[in-house]
DNA sequence: TTGCTAAACGGAGGGACCCTCCGTATATTA
DNA sequence: TAATATACGGAGGGTCCCTCCGTTTAGCAA
């Protein structure tokens, strides 16, 4: 029922997860091509086939149950919709973040992609208006993509995921495009912008919103393109 | 976690609320001067003076705890806080929305009191932005006010409230002095505008927080501004 | 003052979730 | 096939939500 969909907040769970925080890490990054720092000593077993497919159900029933509910949705409907005990969707994603930046990574590919693609053959600015009118439509459609989103702006994280670092850079590019043909300001980062964008993308999903969405951010470039 | 300091939310409970929102309505105006449409039938009681004391007590206390912990802020808390039972919170205040609103009434009235005196002898755009600028002021100040004005956005309740109204309002006119000159852009409402300011203000506050907000917002006006 | 009674109080209680812990089950490997 | 590293599941303890109802008390009239 927040802003977005219904999402937000978790009362009081904060506190333990900075606890938790750190414990975390290891079996997110399963994927990321990583043989390891340490050499490793024994040459470790293949991983057991039961745990990957549970972590892809898993990964299956979030998308579809965030999609539905927002990020407020229950971990333990996610848990039962997969058909695993609530256990194991914990040792697989130890936090809820963990569980949602998994889930969109994909989606956030999908931003990157367009970003690099949209801008061939238009001028900075215009590039930047369809990239960022392409987003809307990727919110409107999935509409739990703008909660997968929400962590780019954490900077409680350390040093953010990967996917989100790429997003604030696919942005930066884009920016940066205008920088150099002196169409966009400079003083803004891809960073700020897609605070500001992703802010505005939120609010009620009524009936008006995408046009609506779009007119704001419309706007919102218009005031980048302007020199001053 | 959320996007604001802690916010957001309130998993499942949205839909009890729904059946709930109804009987609400009736005890959160009890200042709103409304002697009655129906004529009274008894010579209605003097309010009991407990009641009085307790519901400003509550008020006091949401107002800190808000301000604290974000708007998933235990509702318990606030009861305790108060040094009254949890019934008693939940028969003044029959919906968290409720309690906000009453909270925060007053952060909106120095808004729209800053929007009144603020324009006095600048042209509409620096009106705007300086407006703008004392918003991000105070949402700097009582972080619970981001909370407080999140309602303004939903679309949800069939009339908003009061407060909400004359949030939305003060924004209006003074984007209309801008479009009045041909300094502002026509096609934006204050309710458009309002939605893509307060997202702007969502986010983490971190430390440059304050700096970035009022440059992104300058951006946003400058938008506003540029004819097209 | 004293009683009456409407109005207000408080907190137990049933639910939903959160996350942890640990005994049980099983896929791999030898 | 046996040994064992891994993974599984769900009970359990905790927080918070909101409702319901027996108890207390402030206003008012006698």
């Amino acid at each position: 029922m927040g802003i977005a969909p219904s999402s937000r907040c978790r009362p009081a769970a904060q506190f333990q997860m900075v606890a938790q925080a750190k414990k975390a890490r290891k079996e997110t990054s399963l994927d990321t091509t990583e043989p390891g720092p340490e050499g490793r000593k024994a040459p470790t077993r293949k991983p057991r086939a039961d745990s990957v497919r549970n972590r892809e159900r898993l990964l299956d029933t979030a998308r579809q149950v965030f999609a539905a509910g927002g990020s407020g949705a229950s971990l333990e409907a996610v848990a039962k919709g997969a058909g695993v005990g609530i256990g194991t969707l914990y040792r697989h994603f130890p936090t809820r973040e963990a569980l949602f930046q998994a889930v969109y990574e994909r989606e956030v590919d999908e931003l990157v992609t367009l970003a690099e693609t949209i801008s061939e053959g238009v001028d900075a600015v215009t590039a930047m208006r369809r990239w960022l009118h392409g987003l809307v439509r990727m919110v409107a459609t999935k509409r739990g993509m703008l909660t997968a989103l929400e962590p780019a702006l954490e900077s409680s994280q350390p040093l953010f995921s990967n996917s989100t670092a790429r997003l604030l850079q696919a942005a930066g590019v884009l920016l940066q495009r205008g920088v150099a043909d002196g169409m966009i300001r400079d003083d803004v980062s891809g960073e700020d912008m897609m605070r500001a964008v992703l802010g505005i993308c939120y609010a009620k999903q009524d009936d008006g919103w995408q046009a609506r969405t779009i007119l704001l951010l419309d706007v919102f470039v218009d005031g980048l393109a302007s020199r001053r």
